[in-house]
DNA sequence: CGGGTTTGACCTGCGC
DNA sequence: GCGCAGGTCAAACCCG
């Protein structure tokens, strides 16, 4: 309703690649990352941190050490005692993700979903960033199919939900702005895409596909490929609090002295 | 005509 | 058990 197909790209300039991005500055921005899940996925790797750690390296043009001990994610952490206390969780009450009950049932399951007692649903990775920008909908080089709009409490601006328009791509991502600074635009990814930015069903080629694959590390065979656009619009002096608040009531953990990155970070790339 | 968006209804989990 | 809020569905609509 409001913009359509913005192109942050020139709201967004050079002002950010200008200025001093390190990942020391990275961790007194906001992103999150949630991934407090019970169980991972079969068929998505999110272990090892390799989508985040993509993101640092595209993000702050820093190289994380390959052998980097990342902290365990709960892949490898019994749920309710991860290890990574700093890490910002993303997580809510009510995800259902891909264990959706219509995936598979009746086209009237709506009326009688039988939901299987017992079965817990799995929860993706998530990803979440904080963006300031003035397109709510930013352009990360894969195609979104909006599929819900609600409004939020406690915020004047409604929550955005967007899938992945590749079909075996489970990727979805809620995009809402701040309450407090509407200038910053929250988008959470959930998920991992398993496919290179766009997949276009009707044959269009996309105006940016090639330009984003040439940014894609070439190593990343198996990544979470994080928006790129974000590397050039995530400004560092985003509010560490505001992260908080995003992240449930299990952010009183989080952002302690050494802020979110503080446990994932090498200390030797924190430039200080 | 096909794909994307809008929007009200419905479902589900959680707190009280 | 009830109400609330978040999340999803799907029909109607829009647009290229």
């Amino acid at each position: 309703m409001d913009e359509k197909k913005p192109n942050p790209k020139s709201t967004f300039s050079s002002d950010f690649s200008s200025s001093e991005t390190t990942i020391d500055s990275m961790a007194s921005s906001s992103y999150l990352i949630g991934d407090q899940s019970d169980e991972l996925l079969s068929g998505f790797e999110w272990g090892g941190y390799s989508g985040f750690q993509a993101f640092l390296e595209e993000f702050s043009g820093q190289k994380v050490p390959e052998n980097h001990s990342w902290p365990q994610f709960p892949a490898t952490t019994k749920p309710g005692e991860a290890s990574t206390p700093n890490l910002s969780v993303s997580s809510s009450s009510s995800d259902d993700l891909s264990t959706k009950p219509s995936d598979d049932t009746k086209p009237d399951q709506k009326k009688n979903k039988e939901k299987k007692k017992g079965q817990k649903r799995i929860r993706q990775p998530r990803f979440a960033f904080m963006t300031k920008s003035e397109v709510d909908h930013l352009e990360d080089g894969y195609r979104w199919r909006k599929y819900g709009q609600k409004a939020v409490k406690n915020s004047p601006f409604p929550r955005s939900y967007y899938r992945c328009t590749n079909q075996k791509c489970t990727v979805k991502k809620r995009v809402e702005r701040s309450s407090e600074d509407p200038s910053i635009v929250v988008t959470t990814y959930e998920g991992q895409h398993c496919h290179h930015t766009v997949s276009f069903s009707r044959g269009n080629p996309g105006p940016r596909e090639g330009a984003f694959q040439e940014q894609i590390p070439t190593s990343s065979s198996n990544r979470y490929f994080p928006p790129m656009q974000f590397r050039s619009v995530v400004p560092p002096q985003v509010q560490l609090g505001q992260a908080a608040r995003i992240s449930n009531d299990q952010s009183t953990e989080i952002q302690n002295d050494e802020g979110l990155l503080g446990d994932i970070v090498p200390g030797s790339m924190r430039s200080t």
